[in-house]
DNA sequence: CGTCCACAGGAATCCCTGGGTT
DNA sequence: AACCCAGGGATTCCTGTGGACG
């Protein structure tokens, strides 16, 4: 009873602390604002694109590049929505689970024919099987996830796409992702579908963020993909801080609660971070969280600087948490390694201390070659910092340094069952030959 | 100046999972 | 039950290489 009279005053208490950002919805990453501040050019270009459309003609595919956070896909989705409000047709711009592709909308055609308007995440459906599914979902085909020889995948979205006379737009967000896996054979397919479909057409808008994608993207696909190209420079920061200023002004009821120094100093962090819009709007959202935490009345320069911190933390430990086992040995291996080498470690002596730990945790003891990739992996994520170095005689190895403070992680990496039978190990002395 | 170390990293193949069809 | 299919991780086999040493 005393227990819950005290978490009943708890909430009381929590609920009565004001809040200092009444709607958080507008800074999340997935709200998409009716304005779009200094990208009136690129919402011309596209739209100058598109408008074809209206005529009944196919628009040249698009490739659209810049880097993260400097608002392509809403761009994209922003001039989409708009069209398939005008013309008339489906608009999907979000995921969908199971068998049931919703609409966000559905408007009704004004012309004999309809546009579909598709957004998908190649990171999420990153295969030319899966994609293929997907899209053949939206048209009514229930495809099971797997199984299916891809040919008869492609059949069955093929021919329930040509049923109506119809223009699909298919937007492919994060469309390096589907190269990175080998599978941009797809892409070459859809690229010609339409010298094959009867009532249907296809245009397609390639998103990425990889400024060389392009150039290993095979010929015949290059060329058809890039019909035309839309570049989104970043933000510089004054253009960040009309953008925040914008979100800010709809997240909290009024504005005297930002400190003046606050949106400037959002807006330089995230300037430095290539022109990050999506990371200014994190750093002002959880600077509001942590202001409210410690019921100050105010957002202050300091509650940005700790949401800086924060951030940058919360994202190391989501990453460790969730590494695969056999990456958490190595990386334990060169937590281990690192103080004795200070001056960096190579692969071979990371192998080395690799295997002891798998012996100890009864683990598989995976081939040096597949560490060799793993090791890249976590350099990749920024974990590890790995560079080809040749040490001439004693031959050619990455040199391995910590890329984070060791302190923190450890920590987290030991509440894996497997890690904690491994905490007592102490790594051979090394013998340094030069 | 050639050698030769200790790997890098590409390619083909295998193995396994989760599913299908006959 | 027997067999096909895609995809992901791992293995096997391999050729390539920067530069200190001799």
């Amino acid at each position: 009873m005393k227990n819950q009279k005290s978490l009943d005053s708890l909430f009381d208490k929590l609920l009565n602390t004001e809040q200092i950002l009444s709607n958080k919805e507008v800074l999340r990453h997935s709200y998409t604002p009716e304005q779009l501040p200094h990208r009136q050019h690129q919402i011309e270009e596209l739209a100058s694109i598109l408008v074809s459309a209206f005529k009944g003609e196919t628009p040249s595919n698009i490739f659209v590049y810049g880097k993260t956070g400097t608002g392509k896909t809403a761009v994209v989705k922003y001039v989409g929505k708009a069209i398939v409000k005008k013309i008339g047709g489906h608009y999907f711009s979000k995921p969908f689970q199971g068998y049931k592709p919703d609409p966000e909308f559905v408007s009704t055609t004004h012309y004999d024919y309809s546009v579909w308007f598709i957004y998908m995440n190649c990171e999420v459906v990153d295969t030319q099987y899966r994609l293929l599914a997907k899209l053949g979902e939206y048209f009514g085909q229930s495809i099971p996830l797997t199984g299916w020889p891809t040919d008869k995948v492609y059949d069955t979205f093929f021919s329930a796409l040509d049923q109506k006379k119809r223009l699909v737009v298919i937007i492919l967000d994060e469309i390096d992702k589907l190269l990175r896996k080998g599978s941009d054979e797809v892409l070459y397919n859809l690229t010609r579908i339409n010298s094959d479909l009867t009532n249907a057409r296809v245009s397609i808008i390639g998103i990425t963020n990889d400024l060389n994608f392009i150039e290993f993207l095979d010929p015949r696909v290059r060329s058809s993909l890039g019909e035309e190209e839309i570049v989104f420079p970043p933000y510089d920061a004054v253009q960040l801080q009309d953008i925040l200023a914008q979100r800010a002004g709809m997240a909290c009821r009024n504005m005297e609660i930002i400190e003046p120094g606050v949106i400037p100093l959002c807006s330089a962090f995230a300037a430095q971070e290539h022109g990050d819009a999506r990371r200014a709007l994190d750093l002002f959202r959880v600077a509001g969280e942590l202001a409210e935490r410690e019921r100050s009345k105010k957002i202050s320069e300091k509650h940005v600087r700790e949401a800086k911190e924060r951030i940058e933390q919360d994202r190391i430990v989501e990453v460790v948490k969730t590494l695969p086992t056999q990456s958490k040995l190595i990386l334990y291996s060169c937590i281990l390694l690192e103080k004795y080498e200070p001056s960096g470690m190579s692969t071979g002596e990371v192998y080395n201390v690799y295997k002891d730990l798998c012996k100890l945790s009864c683990s598989e003891v995976l081939t040096q070659r597949r560490i060799s990739d793993i090791i890249s992996e976590l350099d990749m994520l920024g974990i590890l910092n790995a560079r080809v170095v040749s040490k001439g005689r004693y031959g050619r190895t990455k040199e391995i340094h910590m890329g984070i403070p060791v302190t923190q992680i450890k920590r987290v990496m030991e509440q894996d069952r497997k890690i904690e039978r491994v905490t007592t190990y102490v790594p051979p002395i090394q013998h340094k030959l030069y």
